[in-house]
DNA sequence: CTCAGCATGTAATGCGTTACATGATTGA
DNA sequence: TCAATCATGTAACGCATTACATGCTGAG
């Protein structure tokens, strides 16, 4: 599964252009999928061109033209099709748990820095997973609704852990580091 | 950040080959940070280029040689450079998540495969990060065991999000699979 | 005899990230 | 006037995944 097939699934609710989509990505899908303009558009052409999209020029006052893209026969049996072979998977590549990892061996101002960012990092992201939750009126697929109490919640459980265990650590690195002085 | 970091954060604690560190990150890291043998090894090789680990054949009997890897001051230098110059991210991909979103697209056994296969995934990871927890005989390092607190907290959260929403999910689109029969 | 574990690597391919490139409008 | 929003794309680069390639040992 790649960012083509989270392309024919946004366009399932309705048409979309290129911009829109990436909209969808950083709103819906932040906390679980993430893909920029030079994914999406090349995605938007490849999908095109195999005739599982097709897509309308809409010319606009002001502005240039806007391309309309929508959801063919054959792209939504290849997005089903595509979805029954996907196996689940679910993979996380976290630098902030590196990064604390090998806390003892930065400065602990600077650990208490990075764990601080994370949860400032997260609180937007649960933020902005609220504010997805308050647009529902009822047009949400329940799929949705499941993924978005999914990030309410883990996304929310990452967070507190941090915010709770981080004087901890950074009083355990802090006394190492002072023994360590000491044995020089 | 990339592989190369965590070789070298591997080898703060004690000398390797290729092969441990690779049990390394499927033991220890597994819940935050995958590699494969295809980007250890390489890894491995441009750092000995770069002088920033130096390497060793150890001749085995009955075995061929093994080739161990130890960290230089040089390497430890750049490993401390590097953590510090890495700002705190935290990225989760996940086509699980995904497919739930379009679950409506998908026949409710599917679904209900899906979610138990990803509880049990789940269930592997969080037996994985308990047996390593037990392993600890005071030789972690601090954030070590923040990183072991944050999988066990974090991961169960996932898994007893999915257990206890799943059958409502299925539910929901169960009741909608039928009306949508109906209306035909 | 077969499978799992130890042990090391290469090569191709695919994919995403990032930076680059453009340009009009609207609100502060 | 400056930044943000709308709007579309290309190109280079980096990185990881995957499959391929090899070969011995010990346990069951």
């Amino acid at each position: 599964m790649d960012v083509k097939t989270l392309c024919l699934g946004a366009l399932t609710e309705r048409d979309l252009t290129g911009y829109e989509i990436k909209q969808h990505f950083e709103e819906a899908y932040s906390h679980f999928f993430v893909a920029g303009y030079g994914s999406i558009y090349p995605a938007l052409a490849d999908l095109t061109r195999r005739g599982l999209v097709c897509c309308t020029s809409v010319p606009q006052e002001k502005r240039p033209d806007k391309k309309v893209y929508s959801l063919t026969k054959t792209g939504r049996d290849a997005l089903i099709a595509e979805l029954m072979a996907t196996p689940p998977r679910h993979k996380v590549r976290s630098e902030f748990l590196v990064l604390m990892v090998f806390a003892h061996l930065l400065p602990p101002e600077k650990v208490a820095e990075i764990a601080e960012a994370m949860v400032a990092q997260w609180d937007a992201l649960l933020t902005s997973i609220d504010q997805c939750m308050s647009e529902d009126q009822g047009c949400f697929s329940p799929g949705m609704r499941f993924a978005i109490g999914y990030g309410k919640t883990v996304v929310g459980a990452a967070r507190s852990y941090v915010d709770d265990n981080k004087e901890q650590l950074i009083a355990t690195i802090q006394e190492e580091t002072a023994s360590d002085e000491a044995a020089d």
